[in-house]
DNA sequence: TGCATATTCAAATATTAGCTTGAATATGTG
DNA sequence: CACATATTCAAGCTAATATTTGAATATGCA
C-alpha cells in the first residue's frame, strides 16, 4: 500500500465521523443523549422530527460509532458509545463558542428578546451551587434527574412547579439548571419563580459540563 | 425568537463547524497546518491535489473559522485560527481512534506490507525521549524544525539523512519522530538507518502530540 | 505602466446527503 | 396465530458538496 492511499483511508475514516457532525438535528440528538439513554420515539418527540428521519440521523450516527442501540422489548434504546463521545462532543460545541461569533449573537439575541440577563461569571456560580450556598433546582423530567444529577439537587420537573412552589424556600437563592446552555427549561423555570417572589437565578450548564469539570455526579435518589 | 427556532440556530453553527470537518482533504490540511502555517502551493504540493481544489478546501475551513489567512506579498499564509484548534484536532484524531477499528486495521494492514512492527509501549518512549536516554531525530523539513521541535532534537530532514550518516551516534539508540502517527517520514528514516546499522526506534507521535502532552517546545535553533 | 506569478472565482458535472412518504419488519400481546 | 405498535427500509425529490477547468484578480518587480 503506498503512503498516500494510506494516508487518504486514514483521513477518509476521521472523516466518517466528522461527517457525522456536520448535522444540526445530529448534534441535538448527541446532546440530548449525553443527559441519557432515549428510544427513537422519545428522540424525535424532544426535536419535533418524524421518526422515521430520527431513526435515519441516529444510523449515521451509529455508522460513525458514536451512538450505539440496544433493542429493549418493542422499542430501540440508543445511547452514546462510550463517555468520551459525550466530552467530545462539549469540546466541539465549547470550540464552536469560541470561534464562532453568530453563537453569541444569536443566545443573546434570544435572551434579550425574553428579557434575559445571563449572569456573567460562571466559575462563581459554579463554587455557590458546589458549596451548597444556595438551593440547587433541577427541572428536567425525572428520569433524567435519576440518570444523574448535582449533588443536592431538588427535582421537581418544569411541568410541575407551579404546584410545587411550596416545597421550595422563599428565604434562600434558588438556582435552576436544566440540560445545558441551550436548553430553555431553566430560563422557564426562572420566570416562573422570580413572578412568584422568589429569588432565582439560571445555571446555565448540564450534568455533562458538571461532570467534564470532574465534579461529583449524583445518581438514582442520591443526595 | 422560539425556542425551537434558537435551538436549530444553534445547532447549525456547531454544524458549520461538523461539515468543515466531513472531508478527508480538509482534515489533512488540519494535520499539516498544525506542524505550522503554509502557503495554499505548499499545502497543495504536499497533499498532491490541485491548487484551486486546496484553495477551494482552505475557504471551508476559514468559513468554519478553523484557519485564518493572511497576505505574504504574493503568497497567502495559512495558519491555524488558534491553538485551541490543533488540540481539537488531536481530540478528533483520538477519538477516530478509539471509536473506529478500521483506523487500527488499516494502519496494521500498512505497517505489515511494509515489515515494520509498531512499538508498543508509547508512555515509556515519551520517557526515554524525554529524559534524553536517545539520541532524538526530526526529519521533517527544517522549517518545521524551527517553527517546533522536541527538545534536544537534531534535525535531519529525510531527503539529507543518507549524506548525513555521520553526524549520528552509532554507538547509541536513535528515536526518529516526523509529523505525527500517519506520516511515513520517520517510518523512511528507521528503515534507512537500520539498514546502515544504526539502532534506530520509530515515534510516531508529532509536535502537536508532545504539546498535547504538556511537554516544553523548542522553537528555532534552541535545543 | 506592464508582465509574471500566486491565488481565487465561476461554471459545469458527478456524487452525496436530507427529508418526506408509504411500505416492510420485528416484537409483544390477546 | 393475528393484531398493534415501534422501528427501519426504500423510493423519490430537492439541496448541498467535491472536483475540474479556464478565466479573473491581486501583488511584486522590471
Amino acid at each position: 500500500m503506498k503512503p498516500r492511499v494510506f494516508k487518504d483511508a486514514i483521513y477518509e475514516q476521521i472523516a466518517r465521523i466528522g461527517k457525522s457532525l456536520g448535522s444540526g438535528p445530529r448534534l441535538e440528538i448527541l446532546d440530548l443523549l449525553c443527559q441519557g439513554p432515549r428510544t427513537v420515539e422519545v428522540l424525535a418527540g424532544q426535536m419535533g422530527q418524524s421518526v422515521a428521519n430520527t431513526s435515519r440521523h441516529l444510523q449515521v450516527l451509529r455508522g460513525a460509532r458514536l451512538v450505539e442501540a440496544e433493542r429493549e422489548g418493542v422499542y430501540v434504546r440508543y445511547r452514546l458509545a462510550d463517555s468520551e463521545v459525550c466530552a467530545f462532543f462539549l469540546t466541539l460545541r465549547k470550540l464552536a463558542e469560541s470561534r464562532l461569533l453568530e453563537v453569541d449573537e444569536i443566545t443573546r439575541e434570544f435572551l434579550e428578546a425574553r428579557n434575559t440577563m445571563e449572569p456573567v461569571d460562571r466559575d462563581l456560580l459554579v463554587e455557590r451551587v458546589r458549596s451548597g450556598k444556595v438551593t440547587v433546582l433541577d427541572v428536567r423530567p425525572a428520569e433524567e434527574y435519576l440518570a444523574g444529577h448535582i449533588p443536592g439537587a431538588v427535582s421537581i420537573p418544569l411541568e410541575q412547579l407551579e404546584e410545587r412552589l411550596a416545597e421550595l424556600p422563599s428565604d434562600r437563592e434558588i438556582v435552576a439548571y436544566c440540560r445545558g446552555p441551550y436548553c430553555v427549561m431553566a430560563l422557564d423555570a426562572t420566570d416562573t419563580l422570580q413572578s412568584n417572589g422568589f429569588e432565582a437565578t439560571r445555571f446555565e450548564e448540564g450534568i455533562a459540563d458538571w461532570r467534564a469539570r470532574g465534579l461529583h455526579v449524583a445518581v438514582g435518589s442520591e443526595g
